[in-house]
RNA sequence: GGAAGCGUGGCUGAGCGGUUGAAAGCACCUGAUUCGAAAUCAGGCAUAGGGGCAACCUUAUCGGAGGUUCGAAUCCUCCCGCUUCCGCCA
């Protein structure tokens, strides 16, 4: 959520974002309602103050006749404000986040690259996607996982099981050395907590699951938790950002998705993720997230597979974050041709915030002054099993004989150098 | 899941329909006293919104949302949380 002042009084810049960002929205509708608003806020204070003048003491018989009345002007234009209201904010929180001076200005395409690492593998032989691979392996089960919660569900077994594990525990020894507090979140969390971090818990274009007769969702990712376990909360940022990295479930619908992208592993119902999460200073943000970044890169490197870190353009950055770096594994099942061998395929996201989501969940900090003011917020996939990262791993590293190169950093969290077929 | 009790400012804690944004104490800040400190004394000490160049004015906030009333921290309803007891259970 942007700051209504600050729209009121950049009205021109913000329909420029608009536009930049693709979103159709009625601005001079909302500063309509702006006004209107606190007109009617105006008048309301006056008439409470009347009231509060004339119901001090004892009044009179006459002085409650009168302030009743005064009372049924006040109920009018509260309803009047109420609905007012509704409109405002649905209009409010429609409107993104600004946009960093560097972010590409276009659609999904119009991506800049920042980096590349990394040699993209020659195979000598017609390489695999993950999902044949592993079904080769015996080490994935996706009829019984749709048996059993539905398409896009499945089952990993054995040495893949272990893989994952080995990535996590990779995963959090990386973050950890950076100063990043390790937690576990619910999987679960209430809807305003959804909402403030910017997802739509219910309704029709939703991505996320949520629990019947309840106001509880299934998480897509650990930023919703981590991003409400500082709501409403006052922080002491003097000896630095707080920066946390945590693991959870991640649901999501994914409703409509649907072809080449969606084999295998890649977009699916449920998996884990390991994800780090900052509130710092506004002026530290920029600072942090190109340190989340350094560290996903570190954890990419460490793995070996061929990456790149795209600035992601302004129509693709979703409502809440003001500037997103992405990094893109090669993966085989991204090839698009029969003549490419792979493509690139996301695996992490790091994205800056600023105080769009502080400004709804409420989250400032106290500035030396004693002033308060609103955090940034930032986040960034460490690393995630069950999906994406596990399919940059087998897809780059698997052998002619069917069998998966453990990359080195990982042995010693697994036990093993190779996934190799057990028949 | 059932029953009872409770949720008031940074903390402790009064208030249970009418100058209560809220007593008192602690903590904190300023000043007096002191060579300095302690003690003592005087004063200050919430947040957010709206208006005004400003001094200032005004509204809201006593877990949250509704309701009753001319008027609610105080009464009613629902929700959330905490404590204790019972039940159930990894």
């Amino acid at each position: 959520m942007l700051d209504i002042k600050y729209i009121r009084e950049h009205a021109e810049l913000i329909k420029e974002n608009l536009k930049n960002r693709g979103v159709v929205l009625d601005l001079d509708n909302l500063l309509t309602l702006d006004r209107d608003r606190r007109a009617h806020m105006a008048q309301i204070e006056e008439l409470r103050a009347q009231r509060n003048q004339g119901s001090k003491g004892k009044p009179s018989e006459e002085d409650i006749a009168k302030m009743r009345q005064v009372g049924d002007q006040i109920a009018t234009l509260e309803k009047e404000l109420a609905t007012i209201e509704i409109d405002y904010n649905k209009l409010l929180k429609a409107v993104p986040n600004l946009t960093h001076p560097e972010t590409p200005i276009g659609g999904e395409e119009d991506f800049k690259v920042l980096a590349t690492e990394g040699k993209i593998p020659k195979f000598n032989f017609e390489p695999k996607d993950h999902e044949a691979i592993l079904l080769d392996l015996g080490l994935i089960d996706f009829e019984r996982g749709t048996k059993v919660a539905g398409n896009k569900f499945f089952f990993s077994k054995g040495d893949l099981v272990r893989l994952n594990q080995a990535l996590i525990q990779y995963g959090i020894d990386i973050v950890t050395k950076h100063g990043y507090e390790l937690m576990e979140t619910p999987d679960l969390a209430k809807d305003e907590i959804l909402e403030g971090i910017g997802f739509n818990p219910r309704g029709p274009e939703t991505q996320i699951y949520s629990i019947d007769n309840n106001d509880l969702s299934l998480i897509g990712t650990a930023e919703i938790t981590i991003g409400g376990y500082h709501a409403n909360e006052i922080l002491d940022l003097s000896k630095g950002p707080k920066k946390y990295v945590a693991l959870s479930h991640c649901f999501r619908t994914e409703a409509g998705a649907y072809g080449r992208t969606s084999k295998g592993m890649y977009r699916v119902h449920q998996f884990v993720k390991l994800e780090m999460f900052v509130f710092c200073k506004p002026e530290e943000s920029e600072v942090m997230h190109q340190e989340i970044l350094t560290i996903e890169r570190e954890i990419a490197s460490g793995l070996g597979f061929p990456y790149r870190v795209i600035d992601v353009a302004s129509q693709d950055l979703g409502g809440p974050a003001y500037r997103k770096f992405d990094i893109e594994a090669w993966m085989v099942m991204k090839g698009d041709s029969a003549s490419s061998t792979g493509g690139y395929g996301e695996i992490t996201s790091a994205s800056n915030c600023t105080d769009f989501q502080a400004r709804r969940l409420n989250i400032r900090y106290r500035k030396e002054n004693g002033d308060t003011e609103f955090v940034h917020t930032l986040n960034g996939t460490a690393i995630n099993y069950s999906s994406r990262w596990p399919i940059a791993i087998i897809e780059n590293f698997q052998q002619k004989n069917g069998s998966i190169k453990i990359p080195k950093v990982l042995q010693k969290y697994c036990g093993f150098k190779e996934i190799k077929s057990r028949t």
